[in-house]
This record gives C-alpha cells, sequence and structure tokens, in this order.
DNA sequence: CGCATTTGTAACTATAATAGTTACGAATAG
DNA sequence: CTATTCGTAACTATTATAGTTACAAATGCG
C-alpha cells in the first residue's frame, strides 16, 4: 500500500481551484479544505505549476488558480505531475547474481512492472478535473461561491 | 511510489520455490538468493501459506514448496497475499466537511482508487509463476538443479 | 528417546519516506 | 511604502518497512 497522500492531494488541490473558477485561491483557503499546513499546499502547487496546470501569483491579491479549463486536466497529468517512481518497488538490496532466478527476477520484474504501470495510466488519461468536480457537487457547479468561505 | 519491496519479494520467492520443483527450499536458501535475512522471508513465505500458494514443514528436512503448479499461481494471488490496501493513499487527515469540496472528494477519490485498483488486479491475474519462471530461465527450466548451491 | 534442524513469531532496532512546521527572502498590488 | 502571499530551505515528527535477535514448537533421524 502507498503511504503516499500526494495524489489525493493534489487532484482535491485541482478541484478546490477548478470550483473557484477565475478567482484565485490563496494556499492557505486550500490548505483549511484540505485539513493541512499552507506549505504542504505550496508544495504541492509548485509541482502542479511545473507540470503547467496551475499559475501563481505572489501579493496581496495573489494566489493560484487552473492554468487550463477543468476539462482539459486529466488525473494522468496529475500523477505524472506529483508522483515519483511506479507503483511497486524492486529489492532493496539487489539479489544475488549467483543464483539463477536472482540474476534475471529483476528485468522480469520491471516488465510486469511496466505492464502495470501502462494499464494505471491508460485508467487515469480518461478522467478529468472536471468529472471530479462535477461528482463533488453535482448540484452545484454553477453558481459556486469563494472557497475562503469554507473556513 | 510505492516503498515497499514485498511484492517483488514475494514473486522471487515463488519463483525460486517453483524452479526448485519438489524439493523443499529452507528460508535460508531462498535469503541468499534474495540477498535478505531469513526471517523477512519466512513472514513472507507466512503470508503466501495463508493464502494456499505455499507449504511448510518444520525439521531438519523441512522447507517450502510450492502448494500447486506454477502455472495455476497467477501474480494477482500473490499481490492479494502480501499487499495490504490499495495503490494511493487518501489524506492523513480528513478533509474539512465545511468545504463543499472536502466534504465530498474522498468518496470520489475511492472510486477513481477503485477504478485504478481493478485494472491493476486485470493485468496481475493475466500473469503467472510460471511464466515468470520461463522468462528468468528460458533455457534452463527443464534440468534444474538444487537452490541451495546458489550461495 | 534424544538430538539437530527448521519453521513461526514476537520484540526490538534501523532506515527511509512522508508530512508537518518554522522562518524568511522575493514578488506583487494597492 | 506597506501588507500580503508565494517559493523554498531547513528542520522535526510520524509512520512504514526492512532487518535483527531470540526462542518455543514441530519434525525427522540415528
Amino acid at each position: 500500500m502507498s503511504t503516499n497522500t500526494r495524489f489525493a492531494v493534489a487532484v482535491h488541490v485541482l478541484t478546490v481551484l477548478a470550483w473557484s473558477g477565475d478567482e484565485p485561491v490563496k494556499s492557505d483557503g486550500v490548505a483549511t479544505s484540505v485539513n493541512t499546513n499552507p506549505v504542504v499546499i505550496r508544495r504541492t502547487l509548485c509541482a502542479l505549476a511545473r507540470a503547467g496546470l496551475v499559475t501563481s501569483q505572489t501579493g496581496a491579491a495573489g494566489g493560484s488558480r487552473l492554468a487550463r479549463q477543468p476539462k482539459k486536466i486529466t488525473l494522468l497529468e496529475v500523477y505524472r505531475a506529483v508522483e515519483g517512481g511506479g507503483i511497486f518497488s524492486l529489492h532493496r538490496q539487489p539479489p544475488s547474481m549467483s543464483c539463477p532466478v536472482g540474476m534475471h527476477i529483476e528485468t522480469v520484474l520491471e516488465d510486469v512492472f511496466e505492464e502495470v504501470h501502462s494499464s494505471v495510466e491508460r485508467v487515469l488519461a480518461k478522467i478529468t478535473i472536471e468529472q471530479v468536480l462535477q461528482k463533488v457537487g453535482p448540484c452545484l457547479t454553477s453558481g459556486r461561491k469563494k472557497v475562503q468561505s469554507a473556513r
């Protein structure tokens, strides 16, 4: 089991931004919704900005907003923006090269991991932030209100 | 990225047992191939035994062997035997329930995670230990030798 | 029977990944 | 010029995982 909540947090962040539309949202406001520290949110936003999914601005009227329409952002892009390596890990210590199994198992496992990984990517590529937004608030996606009021 | 090597180790262990055929292999022999501590291997073997994939015996002539033919063991069974929760994790702290996004995001994410998970399972269900064994030693799967000699 | 051997498991330590926190310079709007 | 906010570094805390030591219980063999 992954012990890493970055993907969940990133989707949450983007959904909040999508919710807020053109209105920039401060890291502090997002942090309140996610129930964590604003710096954690800023780190996530930073990764998302590097991937071209959000833009941010410093200053009093600053904050972050989506760089594109929610329907143009897939969860695959989010996943790639915030998640490092693959889903499974190989041995911590390389296996014995004197054993015929140990010698080859890592290559074989890498093939398997690759198959799994691309299957995951295909699923994530089909889901957009817009879809998430709609599921989050089916009856609310028109007539949004400011996220700041969530405090 | 998962920081958990249990699946890789479990597949390795089963491949060693498959390699050895009917000859029981001691945890120490497997540990040498995997390049780790015998207790780590025994823990994995324990989980695999609970799932009905291997059998073990104490005593001088003891050790472990597959409970079934390699072609009857899929990586999905291995995965389920050794891997706890899913691939992604939700928030460490539950999100704010005063925010419309926070209120619903976990449910939506769970749906997404479920889709991803079943896609992974479909991939793993198609791969057997026999296939792994063949890839590990294409020209060696007949005429095996004892794993103990790998030391 | 008694002995050597091996598993199963508990209890502990070590390592590494992740999240949370504090602090502060740089950018920006008013 | 000032208040505000982001970006980021540096540190701490928490948790998961792997590794280690130790030992009782099971087993086969002389």
